[in-house]
DNA sequence: TGTGCAGCTTCCAGCAATTGGAAGGTCAAA
DNA sequence: TTTGACCTTCCAATTGCTGGAAGCTGCACA
C-alpha cells in the first residue's frame, strides 16, 4: 500500500544504481536493448526496480564480453519465463569459444612482438630490428 | 636503365601484392597512414615497389594488433632513417603490455562464463543459472 | 517571486577501422 | 564497337559508445 509503493526514479538515479550511465541507457533504449522507459508528466523517463535490474543485467553481460546482439537475445530469454536453458547455454558456450580464439590470437601476437622487442637494443641508435622485421 | 626501370602498378595489383585490399589502400591514404600515391594521366593511382612495401608493413603491423595511430607512428619511424630505436621499442613494449592486459581480462571472462555454463543443464527446461547469475 | 543550477530532453556528430554501394570514367581484348 | 574488368569519388552503414548544443523542468535558496 504505502511502503511497497512503486518508487520509480529518474534516469540519473537509474544510472547510479545500475552502473550504466544515463547517456548509455538512452542509447540502449534507442536500439531496443532495453524496453522503453515510462515517462513522467513532464516527459522524464522513469525507472522501476525491474527496469534497473535489466540494466544491471546488461551491464554484467557486457562485462562478460557479450556483444549487443547476444545481449539482446539474453535479455529476451531472461524476460521470457518459458525459454529453454539450452538456448542460453549454447550462446554462452559459443561465446566462450570466441573468446578463447581471441586469446590465442593475442598470445601469438605477444609472442612475436616479444621476440622482436628482445632483439632491439632500444637506445638512440637508428637501426631497430623491429622495424626491419615488420617490413618483411 | 631498362630492366631496372620503375614498373609502377595500379591499385589492384598493389592490393594483390601487399595483401591490403584496394578499398582499404584508398582509406589508408585518405587518413594519412600511407603517403599519397602517384597518379597516371587518367587519374589512376600508381604504386612503386617501395609503396607496396609500406602497405605490407602496415598489414603486418595490423596483424600484430597495433592501432592505426601506432602504425602511423611506426611508418613514420620506418621511413625516417635517423629515428632512435628506443622510440620503436617503447612503442612495442607498451603494446605488449596492453595485449597482456587484454588477455587476462578475457581469461577472467572465460573463467566466469565457464563456471556459469557448467551449472546450466542445457536442456528444454526454462530455468537456467546463467541468466539468474547474470541478473545479479 | 525570482534566479540559478542541476538534471532532464532531443538531435547531431564523431571515434576506430573498416566495408559496401552507387554513379561514373578508362582500358584492353574480342 | 561493345563488353567487362578495373579505376575514380562520395556517401552510408557497421559496433558501441561518447560528447556537445540547445532547450526544458524541478527544486532549493534569498
Amino acid at each position: 500500500m504505502s511502503t511497497t509503493a512503486a518508487k520509480n526514479v529518474n534516469i540519473g538515479e537509474a544510472a547510479k544504481r545500475s552502473g550504466v550511465n544515463a547517456k548509455l541507457i538512452r542509447h540502449y533504449e534507442s536500439i531496443g536493448i532495453v524496453p522503453k522507459a515510462g515517462r513522467s508528466d513532464s516527459g522524464y523517463r522513469t525507472y522501476s526496480e525491474a527496469d534497473i535490474h535489466i540494466l544491471s543485467f546488461v551491464k554484467r553481460s557486457r562485462n562478460l564480453g557479450f556483444s549487443m546482439k547476444e545481449i539482446k537475445k539474453l535479455v529476451g530469454l531472461w524476460r521470457n519465463k518459458s525459454r529453454a536453458s539450452s538456448d542460453v547455454k549454447s550462446l554462452a558456450v559459443k561465446h566462450i569459444e570466441d573468446m578463447e580464439q581471441k586469446i590465442s590470437e593475442l598470445e601469438a601476437m605477444v609472442q612475436t612482438l616479444r621476440h622482436l622487442a628482445k632483439t632491439c637494443h632500444g637506445d638512440g641508435r637508428p637501426d631497430c630490428p623491429i622495424l626491419n622485421d615488420l617490413g618483411n
